[in-house]
DNA sequence: TTAAATGCAAAAAATTTGCAGACGT
DNA sequence: ACGTCTGCAAATTTTTTGCATTTAA
């Protein structure tokens, strides 16, 4: 049993070969929309359809076996679910990267100014990177 | 010319009665969703049709008048253009206020970490507001 | 007067659902 | 064997578009 199959046990998700193929494309830090996914997929599986995809995807958010990152201007993208962490979007060509920064104090600061209870934070900055800096 | 007149002016949008509609339904850091938006306005405006609701929000949206706020979970919600804030969202009720946060050290590590040149940043905090955490 | 906005209906895009057959456990 | 998953098609939902008419400047 390789370690795709693995992790979607362990997260109570049926092994299916769609399944994996989806662990496949998005193993180790990869952001992917739901079209590039879906075309990704067909590639090695052609007869694939996309309500499979969008089903998977749903049950894997319904597991928190991946989640969805809204981007703003964009279509969001899907990211096996990890620690906590930011991400850093490409106005330009749309990559995606993840990077870990430490929210806590921001975090106490907006407890502090609207009496919420913070539960989780969502952190996206836009800009553009290196490669497209280049060019 | 009242206020909405001349707010939809500045930013050089032609003003009509469904479009100062939008405006008085968002002012004072109101925020809300196409359909809220929708229902809204068609109470004191019957005739107004969904399809100019969406071509309005997309023109103001260009025009930098209105502002998109993506959050987990739940449809966008818009507002007007002000200067650069966060929000916070209860995963209750839905509500969303404004929270003024200083975001340059953050935006700082960001730019050192990946070497972006970061020109924006969305930070979204979910949790549960105070009237939810009551009851 | 002229370009742009409106409302309607139709079209397109995005997502979900129902179901018969296939598959995983 | 049982319940779940798949693929397909159809149904919804969401958003956009075309066009005749009205309206703002």
């Amino acid at each position: 049993m390789n370690s795709y199959e693995q992790l979607l046990r362990e997260h109570k998700i049926k092994v299916t070969p769609q399944r994996l193929s989806i662990v496949e494309e998005l193993y180790g830090c990869v952001h992917m929309g739901i079209d590039e996914l879906y075309m990704a997929i067909k590639k090695k599986f052609p007869s694939v359809s996309l309500a499979t995809v969008y089903k998977n995807i749903n049950t894997m958010l319904d597991n928190d076996f991946i989640q969805e990152i809204k981007i703003p201007n964009e279509k969001s993208k899907y990211e096996l679910t990890k620690e906590a962490h930011s991400h850093v979007v490409c106005q330009e060509c749309g990559k995606v990267e993840d990077i870990m920064l430490d929210l806590y104090s921001l975090s106490q600061k907006a407890e502090n100014l609207t009496h919420y209870q913070i539960k989780e934070e969502a952190l996206v900055f836009s800009g553009i990177c290196p490669n497209c800096k280049a060019s």
